[in-house]
DNA sequence: GTAGGTGCAAAGTGTTTGCATATAC
DNA sequence: GTATATGCAAACACTTTGCACCTAC
């Protein structure tokens, strides 16, 4: 469940509240739902691939901007997670963290309690108010390993 | 003090060990001791800006291709800390973390060893052999915070 | 009606590559 | 001498922007 300051997206298409001035057009729509529901993963040119199969007309500007727009309020999360481009998800209730195999490139997501006591910790010692917290691991799972003996 | 696997880069640049065929250039040198007295995050194109001072034939391929070389001999970290381009620094025997300003800029490290015991949980929990690990943090500093009142 | 969004093509970044020349070994 | 690095310019991939048209409010 979405459910951010400015803007916010519900179970359905159709039940999208824009809640700040920004203008709730189909494109919009779109790109949030495809997001949602390829849960994970997704790079802008993925994302512009599955959204012109639905509006052949979309284009690759509207993807760009509008995913600046929802991470500037807070629907999605960019991710680097070390191929020279950004992957985009919806940002959950629950932090959670990214292990990516250098061999085959896929994505585990893991949750972890004490990075929450870890950016406390941090955030006091530094005076900082800390907004984005990401634990990233890479290495190769047991398969490429094998692989690679 | 860097010592690692295939060239090694001792206190001054002269005593710099190529271990592995890689050759030992003047390029190679002079990048090697920037990004050492530069300590902390530099990306390619300030790396090449000081670098064309001593060399001013110096081309930025070179930059890149060593960068990239670095890497892969693990003398030198790559890292991407959210503002469209890469950070370079040598590899330093304690791992350490990022904390970035959104407000300044500003990066500061910080250690943290409750990592080493996530690292192991998640590398057991999914039988992955991590080499990389990475914690980052953002928000805003002090200063920043009042800045935007 | 108007501020704001879209599509398109063109421009920007940061990074990589092909090739002839130069250099470490 | 030969394999490997370099410099240069050209190509690339990803992302942003300018502008005329369109649309949500």
């Amino acid at each position: 469940m979405v459910c951010i300051s400015k803007m916010s997206a519900a179970k359905t298409d159709n039940e999208v509240t824009p809640l700040h001035g920004e203008r709730v057009t189909s494109q919009r729509l779109l790109i949030l739902r495809i997001i949602r529901e390829g849960e994970g993963h997704m790079d802008a040119e993925e994302l512009y691939r599955r959204a012109t199969e639905e509006d052949p007309r979309i284009s690759l500007s509207t993807i760009y901007r509008n995913l600046r727009l929802f991470k500037r309020i807070g629907l999605v999360e960019e991710r680097y997670l070390g191929e020279g481009h950004h992957h985009y998800e919806l940002r959950r209730p629950t932090q959670h963290h990214h292990l990516v195999c250098l061999g085959c490139g896929r994505v585990i997501e893991f949750e972890c309690p004490q990075t929450e006591q870890m950016r406390e910790d941090v955030a006091k010692a530094n005076d900082f108010e800390i907004t984005d917290t990401e634990v990233y691991f890479a290495g190769y799972c047991s398969s490429c390993r094998k692989k690679r003996g």
